[in-house]
This record gives C-alpha cells, structure tokens and sequence, in this order.
DNA sequence: CTTCTATATTCCTATCCGACAATATAACAT
DNA sequence: ATGTTATATTGTCGGATAGGAATATAGAAG
C-alpha cells in the first residue's frame, strides 16, 4: 500500500506529471526543467526527488548536470503502469502541449553554461524565465 | 489535467483506497464504511465526497442510508483505468485482505439500526443535552 | 590549490489535508 | 406535530506539502 500511495502522491501534482511528459520526449538535466517550467531551481530538484522515490524517473550524472529520463518501471509496477498511461494521457492538456512545442527550443547550452567572460557576479542569474 | 488531478489526489490516502476495495466486493452504507476502517463518521464522509468528486464512487439513497458503489466510469476515463487496474492491485495487501476478510461481518443491521426500545441514553454521544 | 557552475539540502512560510466535535439536514416512525 | 437515525456540513486543529531564499555539495576548469 505505501509504494502504491507513494506513486499516487507523486502524480497528484500538476508541476510533477509535467514533467513526466516533457520527458516522454527525451532526457532532461534540472535547469531545462527550471526553464520550462518556471519554477525555482530547488522546488524543481524536490519535485524530481519525490518522482525518482516513487519509482518515476531515473537519473544519471554527466559531468556537471544530472540527466533525468522516466524510469523503466522495473521498481515499481505501480509505477510502470502509470506511466504506460500516460503515455496517451493529457495529449490534449493546453499546457501540456504549450510545453511540448517549446521544448526543441529549450538547451541546456544555452540555459545553464554561461560564459565566464560575462561579468554576472551581481546579477546571481536566477532567471525566472529565460527568454524562450 | 485538472481531472486527472483530483483523480490521482483522491487515490493518495491508504483510507479512500480502502474503501475502494471494500467497494469492489459489495455495495455498502456509511455506517458500515466507518465501522470497517474505525473512522469518526463526518471523516468517512468527507472521504466519500472527495471519491465522488473524482468520479471513482457513486451513491444512491436507500431510505435512510446511503449506498456508496464503484462509478462506472463513465464519469472519468482516469477514474475507469484506475478502478480497473485496482482489481488486481493491493490484493496482498494485510490491511486490505484483513479487512476484506472481516466483510461479511460488518452489516448495516448490525451497526446502525438500534432498536428505540434499548435505553441508550447514557451510551449515545452524539446529542449531549439529550438527556437533561 | 581556488574559482565557478549545476545540483542538492536546509531552513522557513503559506497553504492544503485529514482528523474529530458540534451542528445541520434528510428521511422515517409515532 | 415530535422524536429518532443516517448522513452531510461546518469549524477547528495539527501535520503534511509546495514554494523560494540561503547555503552546502559535487564536479569541472584554471
């Protein structure tokens, strides 16, 4: 019941199951998530970390960034089923496909490497949403 | 989204699940719901609204009880799947199988009916000036 | 080493949620 | 009408949760 409970939870946020369907799409690192979704950059890591427990997303280090991608649904079957969900669901959601349509346009290159040549030591660059 | 929403809030607590279970087995009444999961009665309610809302239960009156059942889905496209795959989910669970299996004993007859000729004045809680 | 950057963690706050008591409503009985 | 019973609604309270600022950590580069 707990990891079922769990899963639920994970997918009762509006912000979370974005997530899983920008990821649909292909691999993330947590700043293009920031970046599309608007939000801070701790509040997206909490977001991953409650998508990742249940069992959701997977993620792998490289170099810097944290590669996200949905889970292969081996740890939970709950969880496995859900996302074969929605992979058909909220097709159709405004945001959902706002989002989709907005994503080649959002890279990590140009999102988080910022040239060190740029004199950004006052403006802490915690751009709320990056000119998309 | 916003229904695929409440559906996912409405299965994130261990109780409303359970009453899903129990559901799936027989037709019940508040009374019997809040005698099976130990609950105050206006919780069990509350439960039964949020479930409604999210077009996982359905109720019709009987007289002076109400009888909760599962939706037929027709209501949610999530609510349906989700129902669906509940029949085979949580089967092992202790709880659920210890309640399910405690079923049978729980009758509305049994909880609710009191015979007016019993003196449960001192015993009824639920008006306290009823006695004065 | 030091510096910089992407991510994680730690607070803290505002809001939400589950629980119950008290009360209100609905339906049946007398 | 009055009384009784099953359910719904309201009010309140403590714990959970989403959000961000500040800080800590990890890894890359100079």
């Amino acid at each position: 019941m707990k990891n079922f409970i769990r899963v639920m939870k994970a997918l009762s946020d509006p912000n979370r199951v974005t997530i899983l369907k920008m990821l649909q799409h292909r691999v993330m690192c947590v700043c293009e998530i920031q970046a599309a979704l608007g939000l801070a950059q701790p509040t997206v890591s909490k977001h991953l970390q409650i998508l990742a427990n249940a069992g959701l997303v997977a993620s792998e280090k490289e170099g810097l960034w944290v590669n996200y991608r949905l889970a292969d649904g081996g740890r939970s079957p709950y969880a496995a089923t859900l996302l074969g969900n929605l992979r058909h669901w909220l097709q159709q959601d405004p945001e959902v496909e706002r989002l989709l349509g907005e994503l080649p346009k959002i890279q990590r290159e140009d999102i988080c490497k910022r040239p060190p040549t740029e004199s950004r030591l006052r403006s802490n660059s915690r751009s709320p949403i990056a000119a998309i």
